[in-house]
DNA sequence: AACCGCTGTTAAAAAACGTTAACTGACTCA
DNA sequence: TGAGTCAGTTAACGTTTTTTAACAGCGGTT
């Protein structure tokens, strides 16, 4: 079976957001399309994806402020802004932000193109697996099925487990930020899903310990680190 | 399981940043990436790193000043910098800083590769065992995961007890900087921060004192002293 | 000696986290 | 339709970690 890479695309005009979906499925690419930076962020918490394209100017949350939100957890993957100003402020904004490349409306298609596999090339190399796998210690983990391969069971992993662990797996080493995570997975960071988080640390302790040089460790105040001997 | 040298690359320039990350991954390198200075700065100070690459030019914090508050606490890891000016000024004042390279961009990736491998190779063999670990006296000591190997116990450190005791065997026999401890590990040098770092102190000095010969000696107004006789 | 800022130590208070179990709402399926 | 299941949240309780308070001692200065 042959996967392709995925593309979150968060563009408010549905004009455009429509023909750049078209285009870009037609050049091989699955395309997902958010309707603002809210959904985009959801979208971005649930699934998998290699690439991002965003515009900057859109509706409950803009661009900038989606691409920290994400760079606060995924540092990797690489985003693309979309913009109808060309100012410089913007540009540097942006780039300081941790984005990967530029393009000010309007556009061609082809260099739209251009880009994006300009920038996927240069990170295939490294990780691009699009067919995504762990290996924690021993134990084997596959985010896009949500299965954790124990050495006597394979355990099927709920939504919010696999969220998490994806995000702890994800910044392996790295201290993965409390509240970063609780805007992630649970869309807010107030005390309860604070709580509930804790809970759900707990279940991933639990269903790791078969390896004894896995370990989850608190780092109190700022958050959790997943570390392997 | 393979350990690898872990770099800590500050660079807001996404696109060299990434590029470079991919490079040195491919070479065999850990490498984490800062999007600025301040990040770095924390990064610095909650994992453990054996080589630093900075930017010079950078957004909330420069290359420089983040080396400066580096070497106050930690005057052996070797730091290359990489700047878009190639005047000599900025090259003294990096070196005076305690630079330990110079990179002008544009530069070649083997250029740079080059120049790191030479830097551990000159470093590693007075410390660097990737595989972190000290000996204080007669006590073994893990900081990458938190262990204190006591007499007839395995003490588990808490974030801050394992901050300033990693500090502090760094400077084995020198003194740490008062103020300098408390930006790195408590974020800010104020008063309550103080006390709350003589206390641990305390607690430290009760932790090694099976061990007669290891001294955490107070240098009025200046900071302590880990000596061991 | 008298003073004042700095440090040592212990205890109490306050946060933060760990864990288990009860609860809730949604869905399933006879 | 109603018992059963399941994911997720909240409650409850315990423990750990960190901060703050309180008091005592120390070091350097005048």
């Amino acid at each position: 079976m042959e996967k392709r890479t995925s593309i979150l695309l968060a563009e408010d005009d549905v004009n455009l957001g429509h023909l750049l979906q078209t285009f870009l499925k037609s050049k091989g690419f699955d395309v997902t399309l958010a309707q603002n930076g809210k959904i985009a962020f959801d979208k971005f918490n649930s699934d998998t994806y290699q690439f991002c394209i965003f515009d900057v100017m859109m509706p409950e949350m803009d661009g900038f402020t989606l691409a920290k939100e994400i760079r606060e957890i995924d540092r990797k993957v690489p985003i693309l802004f979309l913009t109808a100003k060309s100012m410089k402020e913007d540009k540097l904004e942006g780039f300081s932000i941790g984005a990967d490349d530029y393009l000010t409306k309007p556009f061609a298609m082809e260099e739209l193109l251009a880009r994006i596999t300009a920038i996927t090339r240069r990170t295939e190399t490294t990780d691009s697996e699009v067919d995504q796998h762990y290996l924690i210690g021993t134990i084997k983990y596959e985010p896009d099925v949500r299965l954790l391969h124990l050495k006597d069971e394979v355990k099927k992993l709920t939504t919010k487990e696999n969220q998490l662990l994806k995000l702890l797996v994800k910044n392996k080493n790295e201290i993965l930020d409390r509240q970063a995570t609780l805007r992630a997975v649970w869309g807010d960071d107030n005390y309860f899903n604070g709580r509930s988080m804790d809970v759900y640390i707990a279940k991933l302790r639990k269903a790791l310990k078969e390896d004894e040089s896995i370990e989850i460790m608190n780092v109190h105040g700022k958050g959790f680190k997943l570390v392997v001997k």
